[in-house]
RNA sequence: GGGCCCGUAGCGCAGAAUGGACAGCGCAUCGGCCUUCGGAGCCGGAGGUCGUGGGUUCAAGUCCCACCGGGCCCGCCA
């Protein structure tokens, strides 16, 4: 197992030896202060009066007799802390052979012991392309799902298809009675095209009362399964489907199933909550004044939701509104129905792994429902409506817990880059996207961006590479860039896209990181020996012990990323590691360093490598060999 | 009106789950480093009332309260 796991337990046992009933431990920023630091004096010192450091002494006193593995020295400071110095000689044999063996896979946890978690993202409406914010969403969730995964957890991606609602009617109008056609102009992707055409004539029906009414014709019949509209709805549903999977392919997400809205329509998922919620008096309906006929769901007993009032789950012509739809799938995803959707195969992620969809005349038969626990990414701006349903899922006896929405803010335009788009900005710093609107960058054509960049730059280091390996590095690039650019952040935060900062490769960016695995690859693809992680010298430079130090928390990042669910974290991570390798790689020669340093130091490398394509695989930064 | 979120250097961000020692990084700016493992890199300079004011604490960017500024949500839309 993992050194410096065990370095922080023997302190932390010493700690307790001492008397110390909880050890609080820190790890210093400095390195003056050791490799572990602890203020548990400070809380000894409250209850006895003395000074922290008289408790300090103390303390270090009783540890003095102690036969220790990991810790090499103990040091009282002023005003009273205790730091713990590592022995590095010891550790460094231990966490290079464990990374140097493990590869990719080094850090893995056990903490999440094959439980079940399905993971819902993307949920992009199906009659557009993706844009920038929607990368968010697939970038944050599809880090998540491969956090899980490398913690030991079974998950599923789920992506919700919201196939029925008034955006669809609109754009079968455009096609039914405006006269579009049914295919893209030459060149132009049909989710793209589509998105286009829907800003177009959300305006045309502003303006045109008889289009409303048309529209809302349409939507009416989408929800008709023998009708012609949803036959037709289908069709257009399923060919924008498939170009909007491409991109988020191209990203380097993956899904294992679709879940249409239409199917929990269909297969009624409602039905039994609703039945369950009139059984526990959580719902009520209206006999009298504004909201006559409606079922209401019973909001009194939130503590914030109570002061805005009840939620509509069933209209007043029977329908079900937006929420009631989410509850029945939420309550699908956690396994409180005897109800199932069928399905049948939609196609094949990259990783070769099938995408299901359901489908009303399928004929397979999955379990994707029943989750231990389920995670739903989806902007802010559903906070209400997510918390709603976990509520009601409460009152249908479910733990609330296993039920989490996890919330990001949305991306916005900078000035610049609205005014690209022509859109008014006037005082604004930024301005909100908007499908309806046309106000937005879509996520194919900023690859394409960026990537004509990164290719423009590995023209000039290889102009010996052939066309088809430079296009493939700089499609890898412009990934771990835009990627990089939309999960370093944090979720709470407000990303102001701007195009020439999210096309940076220079800096804080996911190419720094590629850059560093590609510089260590050089190194061992030069090397003639091979790395021996036992040899380890008498005395290690500062700068090995930075990046030793820093591949061996590794495992301890990942517990915190997933207690906490922090991409960010990994994020973080994974540029320190970077920068570390590049003050080693400045400081200590490795090819050129005399035979026991260089097989020490190829192992800090190959370590190096294992604890990178780790992490990266977790953000989905794709490393390539040479850049 | 009610609820939620954000505010750290000119700009963009870490540091916020567990309060700990002089608050870090990138961009921009100024100055260095390629006869030595890849300069998409590295080193150094300059740049800070951590929104404001209280409070808790031996210790607050971090916790509590109030206020200011910005954003979001509160529809028989989804």
């Amino acid at each position: 197992m993992n050194g410096l796991k065990q370095f922080v337990d023997e302190v932390r046992d010493l700690l307790k030896k001492s008397g110390v009933e909880e050890p609080k431990t820190v790890f210093p920023k400095d390195p003056r202060f050791g490799d572990l630091s602890s203020p548990s004096a400070f809380d000894i010192a409250k209850k006895t009066g003395n000074p922290p450091v008289q408790e300090a002494r103390a303390l270090a006193a009783r540890m003095s007799g102690e036969k220790l593995r990991y810790v090499e020295k103990i040091e009282v400071a002023d005003p009273g802390y205790l730091n713990f110095y590592a022995n590095w000689k010891t550790l460094a044999v231990e966490i290079l052979s464990e990374a140097v063996e493990r590869g990719p896979r080094y850090g893995e946890i056990d903490i999440g012991k094959g439980r079940y978690v399905l993971v819902e993202h993307t949920s992009v409406n199906p009659n557009k392309a993706l844009h920038i914010g929607h990368a968010r969403n697939v970038c944050l969730g599809d880090s998540i799902a491969r956090l899980l995964t490398k913690t030991s957890h079974k998950v599923a991606v789920a992506n919700y298809i919201d196939d029925s609602g008034v955006q669809m009617a609109e754009i079968l109008l455009a096609f039914t009675h405006l006269g579009y056609s049914i295919n893209p102009p030459e060149g132009e992707k049909f989710d793209q095209y589509c998105g286009r055409i829907y800003a177009e004539v959300s305006k045309k029906i502003e303006s045109n009362p008889e289009l409303e009414n048309l529209k809302r014709k349409i939507a009416a019949d989408l929800e008709n399964y023998e009708s012609q509209v949803y036959r037709f709805n289908a069709e257009v549903v399923d060919r924008v489907l498939r170009e909007q999977l491409k991109t988020c392919w191209r990203l380097g997400a993956r899904y294992d199933v679709l879940n249409k809205e239409s199917d929990v329509l269909f297969f009624d998922l409602w039905d039994d909550v609703f039945k369950s919620l009139r059984e526990e008096n959580a719902v009520y309906f209206v006999d009298s004044g504004p909201k006559k006929g409606c079922w209401m769901f019973d909001l009194r007993g939130h503590p914030k939701l109570s002061k805005e009032g009840d939620e509509v789950l069933v209209k007043s012509d029977g329908s079900t509104t937006y929420v009631a739809r989410d509850l029945g799938y939420a309550a699908w995803k956690l396994g409180l129905l005897n109800r199932d959707f069928k399905y049948r195969m939609f196609g094949v992620n990259p990783d070769n792994t099938p995408v299901y969809i359901t489908d009303r005349k399928g004929h397979e038969t999955k379990q994707f429902g029943s989750a231990s626990y389920t995670i739903n990414v989806v902007d802010v701006r559903q906070r209400r409506p997510q918390e709603i349903v976990r509520y009601a899922l409460e009152k249908l006896g479910a733990d609330p817990s296993r039920y989490i929405h996890y919330a990001y803010e949305v991306v916005s335009l900078s000035r610049a880059d609205a005014e690209k788009l022509n859109v008014p900005v006037e005082e604004a710093s930024f301005v909100h996207m908007s499908g309806r609107g046309g106000i937005y960058v879509n996520v194919d054509p900023l690859l394409d961006y960026i990537k004509a960049k990164a290719i423009e730059g590995a023209r000039q280091r290889h102009p010996d590479w052939s066309s088809e390996k430079t296009e493939y590095v700089g499609e890898q690039i412009a990934v771990a860039a835009l990627r990089y650019f939309l999960v370093r952040a944090d979720p709470d935060k407000m990303i102001v896209f701007d195009s020439s900062e999210a096309a940076d490769i220079e800096g804080d960016t996911g190419p720094y990181i590629m850059y560093a695995y590609a510089r260590a690859t050089r190194i061992l693809e030069k090397s003639d020996t091979s790395p021996d992680p036992r040899r380890t010298p008498e005395k290690l430079e500062a700068q090995e012990i930075e990046l030793l130090r820093k591949i061996s928390i590794l495992p301890m990042v990942y517990e915190e990323a997933v207690k906490t669910l922090s991409v960010k974290r990994v994020v973080t991570y994974l540029r320190e590691l970077a920068f570390v390798f590049n003050d080693f790689y400045e400081t200590c020669p490795v090819l050129s360093a005399a035979d026991d340093t260089k097989v020490f130091r190829l192992a800090m490398v190959e370590a190096f490598r294992s604890a990178m394509s780790s992490a990266a695989q977790v953000v989905g930064i794709p490393l390539v060999e040479e850049m």
